[in-house]
DNA sequence: CGATGGCGTCGAAGCGCTTCGACGTTCAGC
DNA sequence: GCTGAACGTCGAAGCGCTTCGACGCCATCG
């Protein structure tokens, strides 16, 4: 193990000029500078972790919480959490993975052992369990959601309210008058995500301004699940002419189900999905859709994340604005609906 | 922030005291040991990590490494990712999470600075970059895939090999004698990831047994390449009645496809999949299927890899047994095929 | 009854790093 | 030519913990 002192001694320097060219935190000359470099790299030296968090109080790392449940639209948490390392990985911090698993508790142990810097939560739900020890920890804290407290903590989220509202715009621009909701699965309306009801809530504000009806089920994502709520929907509302889907494990299962009950998308119903892109554009059709930026609330989360460690950043609130990208799966209402 | 000075104050015990009754490490008397338990929870004592570290030259985290692309198989890497950092945790380690991204010199980063005792590598290929900077560190490791050389290293994986010749094995009994396998993308095949090939030997050493004809064409996994790969499968060989599919992505392109070709699972055709159990459950159609056991392997990688921290474990490579479980995506051969 | 040894506890020496104050040097300003 | 700031470097004091050797004590044994 090679050490500062091994360092200093091989550049002919004492131990806490090696630190400062480390640091940067003093002015080194030049030729000081260049000669530890060398050093470093012939020596082969890395710094203690354990020493520098002990001496500095900080550790470079920030955990990342997943969901309390794993079972949840795992594609999109997967690539913000591959995004939020490499983001970090930028920024010369590393990620430390917590379960939901362990449970709240999980947030004191990391915070108290002075384990980690900072923490991002994932899949926050609008009364967390998670907060008030996260609070009373005073670490910096970036949530990805959006509780109902937001005081004390940034959030980052996908503008889920507009989403709802892109998607019916789009839907009555191209003459759709009556349209349904495949929303997410009973479970995460229980769990109050959140971002399910706010992109009701938004989907139906715009609806009624442009006088367009709509007919809300949630849906499992399963085959099953799915033929039960379009069997619903159609008995129902026979002229649903559009479709919003939330839940994107449901629009394989509504395609093909469509496809079965000869229902041409987009001739005779279009569809409109609120989804990852990769999902928009893997399936049997390439999803108009609302993209869900992973990667970019990855980049906003560990972005402020930093910047609080740092002691140069507020809390607030982000909301990122959807874009709403029109590919094969919609088109206009059919004649005479 | 609480220390071990402070227990021991409260306690009226010296911080030598404490340190054993926390690591048990000599024998301290029941007494004692009340005591001081009794100031650590009142005063809510965490031990700070990093001054451990240093003074134990042990971290309790283990790296664990994600697949250098993170576009392929995301839900297994998922499950195993969270199922290794929930086993971590039970034997009292946190997980720190890296990209493929940093490439291999990462690994060589958390190894030399100490700030992880050990290493997972997920997904490893054939001649993995990242395994001589490994053995190099000398530090325990366990990857998840099967490298050309294992000297030095714990392996995890599915015994592939069997899953294939499974396949066929069940094929052959219902009366196939024409099969196809859908495989893995080129792409996977390129990087020599070892798995697929396996498969595809174990299931083309058994047919060749059991005299079954079969026909193998790589697939990405979308409608588009799975639509020409079928179609060149049915000109080739018509009296198909067999389908192997290896990528999982696969899976409902090829359903749907036979769907629309008026071909009926399983009473025409036969679909036997390998795949996490999560997939062959949740299609429009309960697959037929060899279970890739996530969970499993992260248990044994972390088992594994625990003791070897610990010192007593030698390397070895662990071949879990695949299991294929009849569900309704296949049957008996068409009579007169 | 003194030697022996296990048990329970303590003190002190680090682990490798950061950081603060101090100490030359050099150079501009008057 | 003297003062004082700015620069570049060093020494030493920790950061909070583990761990080794030592020490007293009591029970055991010959």
């Amino acid at each position: 193990m090679v050490t500062l002192a091994d360092v200093a001694q091989h550049a002919g320097v004492s131990a806490s000029t090696v630190s400062y060219v480390l640091s940067g935190k003093r002015t080194i000359s030049e030729v000081t500078k260049r000669r530890v470099e060398r050093s470093i790299t012939e020596l082969g030296y890395h710094p203690n972790a354990g020493a520098r968090a002990l001496a500095s109080s900080r550790s470079n790392i920030i955990a990342l919480m997943m969901p309390l449940r794993t079972d949840m639209y795992v594609p999109v948490m997967m690539e913000i959490a591959i995004a939020v390392a490499a983001n970090a990985r930028e920024h010369g911090f590393d990620v430390l993975m917590l379960t939901g698993e362990e449970g709240p508790a999980a947030v004191r142990r990391v915070v108290a052992s002075g384990l980690v810097d900072a923490i991002i939560l994932m899949d926050v739900e609008l009364d967390d369990a998670r907060l008030p020890l996260l609070r009373e920890s005073g670490r910096p804290a970036v949530l990805i959601g959006l509780p109902s407290q937001t005081t004390g903590f940034t959030c980052v989220d996908l503008d889920f309210t507009r989403a709802g509202a892109l998607c019916v715009e789009h839907l009555a621009e191209s003459g759709h008058r009556e349209i349904a909701v495949i929303g997410e699965a009973p479970a995460v309306y229980e769990r109050k995500a959140g971002f399910a009801e706010r992109t009701i809530d938004g989907l139906r504000a715009r609806a009624q301004q442009l006088g367009v009806r709509v007919l809300h089920r949630p849906c499992e994502g399963t085959y099953a699940s799915m033929a039960g709520a379009l069997g619903q929907i159609f008995t129902e509302r026979p002229d649903v002419t559009g479709f919003v889907v939330q839940n994107e494990q449901a629009v394989e299962p509504l395609l093909s189900l469509l496809r079965q009950d000869r229902r041409a998308v987009p001739e005779d119903i279009s569809v409109v999905a609120v989804c990852p892109e990769q999902v928009a554009l893997q399936g049997s059709v390439r999803l108009t859709s609302v993209t869900i930026p992973a990667r970019e609330m990855a980049r906003h989360a560990v972005g402020r994340l930093i910047a609080k460690i740092e002691g140069e950043a507020d809390d607030e609130v982000v909301l990122l604005a959807p874009e709403l990208v029109v590919r094969a799966s919609s088109g206009p209402a059919p004649a005479g609906g």
